[in-house]
DNA sequence: CCAGAGGTTCGATACAATACGAACCATGCA
DNA sequence: TGCATGGTTCGTATTGTATCGAACCTCTGG
């Protein structure tokens, strides 16, 4: 069951979920950008300057949320997206690797 | 630009397009399918058993022939599913093992 | 030559996804 | 306390996807 916050466990991640949501050139971006950044680095949502309105953008990142790609942990007033670069590892292993390294 | 058939050309298989294909329960099956296979096996389209109806089969097979996942060849009668493993290996190193391996 | 089997295409339908603005809820700071 | 900032939620419009049946094409085998 996922948390009170919408992350899966790790052990629900689901493939299905996951390609779905790399699926979508916009969240592909967003992981991708986060694939370059050091293990467990966090980053703004919104310094990753979608070009869409900001109901928008909280949709996708909560896409990702749910299929287990990244977390989201609240920093006071904004909030942070955390790559689960381990967890997904875990479960999916080379997945990551494979859409880090993909050409642009 | 993709032959007559349809199929995209190895530099041409974009990785959201992979993706897209791959996000969908029945495709995806089909493709893991084809994994456990040996290298460039052929199946029938109709042998994966999909419960759809045969205009819906053929939608999935040609969302994952533009995709560059598959290439179908005509053999007589019938057609001919084969997964592109090099092509897509040489394109997204590790992407197809990641999806072989991944659980059920 | 003709009937059947395998596939594709087309049109229609139902459902899901993307997108937006407005309203709302927090937090942090003056 | 008041207000600006960052996010979420809601309602909605638009678009895309999955699905089907019917019509059509092509090859195979009697």
């Amino acid at each position: 069951m996922p948390d009170a916050e919408g992350h899966p466990a790790v052990d629900e991640i689901e493939l299905v979920s996951v390609l779905a949501a790399l699926a979508d050139p916009l969240r592909l971006e967003v992981v991708q950008k986060l694939l370059i950044e050091a293990e467990g680095a966090e980053r703004h949502c919104t310094s990753f300057g979608l070009p869409v309105s900001k109901s928008t953008r909280s949709h996708h990142f909560k896409v990702l949320r749910e299929a287990g790609l990244i977390k989201q942990v609240d920093r006071g007033n904004s909030r942070m997206a955390q790559l689960r670069r381990s967890d997904i590892d875990a479960r999916f292993p080379g997945l990551l690797d494979a859409v880090a390294t993909a050409p642009a």
